[in-house]
DNA sequence: GGTAGTGCTTCCCATCATGGGAAGGTCAAG
DNA sequence: CTTGACCTTCCCATGATGGGAAGCACTACC
């Protein structure tokens, strides 16, 4: 099987895989004579479990430690869980944010007319808001904090 | 004021401020003889604007936009609320995904022992589960998608 | 007047995962 | 044998941010 297919019974981007050979995520590929790089089964089998531990928001990082858990048949599903809980935590922690922003946001947003008048609270509040760092609470004024 | 006092009264790195002014989201700072850059009152309060605008998320682009809104005294307010709105739904998409993921993973996390024994539900669902694009109703399987 | 230390300048590099695109070789179908 | 689809490597871009180096400016102290 060559990329293109691998990525299509994958789905995985031919630009990804590469990448993945590239920093050794995945081993690098066999070659044909032509040097083109070529897939079996049990590679796409490898692939798709990084396509889903992807979509699921896992880093590369990652994503090596939960493929050499994988393929270490005497793993304890523990050190699996770990991983996914600590990954829980920090999609937690980035929809928390987002959910601080957008209470602010919708308040912000619900007190301004929408209409073709100039007077605006939101950009009113942009303009003399506290710096976050100087708020004690921060939670106390439609809480504020940051995805990343 | 030099950038770094700028920096400290705004709440936005040296390193931002200048990139900030480079990029074109703020003017070119006056200069002094050493080509320093100096900062007024003024400059300041748009820093904390900006620093106000990204805490809430808003990207560099949209932050351009809102800038000028604020500095057009006879802007309608509903260009602003529009801006305001479309990002709020766009957060909320953000959300809406890491919620999925979460959903997944937190299923997958509880049906897994987390001891020292081997079989883990998780590894075993990354191995097999069905591409995304493979699923008709993707919020069947306890819905999948992508935070970017 | 030196000197140490801090702060400013510009310039380059790195992140993280992903894609675009160019230049050139390979393969299969007509 | 040509055409088109596919593969290869290499370089560049993203977005917002920080790190760090080399060199110049300013301040404070002796």
């Amino acid at each position: 099987m060559n990329i293109g297919e691998a990525s299509k019974a994958s789905g995985v981007s031919s630009k990804m895989i590469r990448y993945y050979e590239q920093i050794g995520l995945i081993a690098p590929a066999h070659r044909s004579e032509a040097q083109y790089r070529t897939y079996e089964d049990t590679d796409i089998h490898t692939l798709r479990f990084i396509r889903r531990a992807r979509d699921l928001g896992f880093s590369v990082e990652q994503m090596k430690t939960l493929l050499a858990l994988w393929h270490d048949r005497a793993r304890a599903s523990g050190d699996v869980k770990a991983i996914a809980l600590e990954h829980i935590a920090e999609l937690d922690r980035k929809a928390a944010a987002i959910a601080a922003m957008t209470a602010t946001l919708r308040h912000l947003a619900s007190n301004c007319h929408g209409d073709g008048r100039p007077d605006c609270p939101i950009l009113d509040d942009f303009a003399d808001a506290p710096l976050e760092s100087d708020v004690p609470e921060v939670s106390a004024r439609f809480g504020r904090a940051n995805i990343g």
